[in-house]
RNA sequence: UGGGAUGUCGUCUAAUGGUAGGACAGCGGACUCUGGAUCCGUAUGUGAGGGUUCAACUCCUUCCAUCCCAGCCA
């Protein structure tokens, strides 16, 4: 039975009936998945889909999930892929214990029953190159050809092939191909390329081989050596089931594992493609395989993302074969909700306006107790220095306050958050008109943020002290692209057309409260009212850096938007 | 126009012949020292047409739409 103690009920999905009723009937006793990424790029959060849903199944059942790596093709792949991988998946919160493996692990088994697939006359050495396969591979309308090497005897292909590994053939001159069907429906039946000639170093295998297996014929192999039961993918791999099952049915393979297909995940305003994200990385439009606005794990992280955040995401969002585009605000939703009972609130001011408080007292420093986090009473409290000189949001005064309006305006009392109602007395401006300082007065007896009268205030804003707040930089991010589907663009338009130019802006001179001068990197806060922010690792002691993880829910903005002000 | 798949609120996803439900988004309200959080309320959906049945998202049938496949990539 499902153990799901410590997780929210959410749905179950075709898979999960699947496996239950397997594992009723007795075909298999206990479920075995794997996570197969091939180390050729970061891992992205359509990869936290497949991680949480194999782990989590293992999980569930009782099971265990295995990570194997698919690094069958050395041209493309790299340890530093490797690493990143192992590093996120562990980040996410999976662990795969001793179940580390890599098809390449498998490359002699792989090669004993390729000579037996040759042996039984069942794979041939093809000396067509790569474009006469193609254009004997017919179309989809079209059967294809038989190459004319296609009937070659068992020795010869024997001989053949042995050569190949030994080296003795260039790149392309010649492949191994299994002997299927080229009038097949399925194009992937048609004769497929099982291994082909490589001179390229292994990040695992070094030199020693020449010759490298192709995806079917490795992935298969893999899943059955490994025991795995349910061997979980996406899609487009459906066409391929026929041909996975045919290579486990002529092998003498210890067991036959069963292809499931789901729909991979989509994220709007973002991409998932590897090559994209690639061309993204390489192309300096992002700086880095993690950079906070890109959709790789490594990226969510920097950025503040919480796995447990993610997590959830993955959970909410189900698992069914029906293509699917996922609303960018569910996983936003997901982080908020993690983030509100988690991140400590504190007080930091992004576009600073001056405030004078005409009658404090100008050399007096008062300290105001404030709740670290009104969700977790176990966070405690802080003290918050108050003085005459202050800085507040521009975004929090206007002189000419639309309808609703409750922050400070010419006249109008507000109170500052933990610490006195101000009522603003003066506007002062520079020669263009722009609003460059308030000149306050304070209400001593609304001390804490109370008055003895009780009187009302709408609006409540934060606030840091002039002389005690301090310099940081904050980089705010919006999304990486300008439509939902960059799978659904305009005739003759590349997605590269549709890039966000706002997708970050970086702000100098944000002034923080000084209790945020102790932080570590990847702490989380909320700057209170704004929204949630994350220490960067391009902090230094003199320059501390924020990311903008997610803003707070906005219903005045909102408001505003439907009052047509925005 | 070959083969494989998929169509349920705006979005994602349940319901496997028996009251179409949940989540996010939306809308309305309450409350609030964050216009945050929280709470309450609310609208919207079975791609279309036939058929079987007391009863159809579910079974049959015809159609329509969308996605995937012609790498010596995975």
């Amino acid at each position: 039975m499902p153990d799901k103690k410590n997780e929210k009920n959410y749905p179950s999905n075709f898979i999960r009936t699947i496996i239950e009723n397997d594992l009723a009937s007795g075909k298999c006793k206990k479920v075995v998945t794997r996570f197969p990424p091939e180390p050729n790029g970061y891992l992205h959060i359509g990869h936290a889909k497949s991680i949480c849903l194999n782990f989590g199944l293992a999980r569930d059942y009782g099971g265990v999930c295995h990570l194997r790596f698919d690094d069958t093709n050395p041209t493309k792949e790299d340890v530093e892929y490797v690493e990143s991988i192992m590093e996120d998946v562990h980040w996410l919160g999976f662990d795969w214990q001793d179940k580390l493996f890599y098809a390449s692990d498998y490359f002699d088994q792989l090669y004993e029953y390729a000579e037996m697939l040759i042996k039984d006359g069942k794979a041939y050495v093809c000396d067509l190159s790569q474009e006469e396969i193609r254009a004997t591979r017919g179309t989809l309308t079209v059967p294809g050809t038989e190459s004319p090497y296609r009937n070659r005897s068992v020795e010869e292909n024997l001989d053949l092939f042995r050569r190949m590994k030994a080296g003795e053939f260039e790149e392309g001159s010649r492949c191994l191909r299994a002997k299927i069907d080229m009038a097949s429906p399925n194009v992937n039946m048609r004769d497929p390329v099982i291994y082909r000639i490589r001179k390229a170093e292994h990040h695992r295998t070094g030199n020693k081989w020449v010759i490298y297996p192709m995806y079917d014929y490795t992935h298969c192999i893999s899943d059955a050596i490994e025991g795995i039961t349910h061997s979980l993918c996406t899609l487009e791999f459906e066409d391929h089931r026929p041909l996975y099952d045919w290579f486990l049915d002529q092998l003498p393979v210890p067991c036959h594992p069963q292809q499931i297909e789901f729909a991979r995940l989509n994220l709007s305003y973002t991409v998932m493609s590897k090559r994209k994200l690639l061309e993204l990385v390489q192309s300096g439009t992002v700086r880095g395989w993690d950079d906070p606005r890109m959709p790789t794990l490594a990226g969510m992280r920097r950025r503040g993302f919480t796995p447990e955040a993610i997590r959830d995401f993955v959970d909410r969002i189900g698992v069914a074969k029906a293509d699917s585009l996922v609303d960018f605000e569910l996983l936003q939703f997901c982080v908020r909700e993690d983030l509100n009972k988690k991140a400590n609130r504190v007080m930091a001011v992004l576009h600073p306006l001056k405030v004078t408080i005409e009658n404090y007292p100008e050399d007096q420093v008062e300290e105001f107790e404030a709740i670290n986090n009104p969700e977790d009473e176990s966070a405690g409290i802080r003290m918050v220095p108050f003085c005459k000189y202050l800085y507040i949001e521009q975004d929090d005064f206007s002189e000419n306050p639309p309808k609703g309006w409750h922050r400070l305006s010419p006249g109008a009392e507000v109170r500052l958050k933990h610490a006195y109602y101000i009522t603003c007395k003066e506007v002062i401006k520079d020669e263009s008109g722009n609003v460059t300082e308030l000149i306050c007065t304070y209400d001593p007896s609304s001390r804490g943020g109370w008055t003895p009268d009780a009187r009302k205030v709408k609006g409540t804003i934060h606030w840091v002290s002039a002389r005690h707040s301090f310099d940081a930089e904050i980089r705010l991010y919006e999304n990486l692209f300008t439509i939902p589907n960059i799978n659904d663009i305009e005739e003759g338009k590349d997605y590269r057309d549709y890039l966000n130019p706002n997708s970050i802006k970086v702000l100098k001179n944000c002034k923080l409260e000084p209790s945020l001068k102790e932080v570590t990197i990847g702490e989380k806060f909320q700057f209170l009212r704004q929204g949630y922010f994350s220490v960067d690792y391009d902090s230094t002691a003199d320059n501390l850096v924020f990311n903008l993880i997610v803003t707070l829910k906005d219903s005045w903005t909102k408001q505003l938007k439907k009052m047509g002000y925005v």
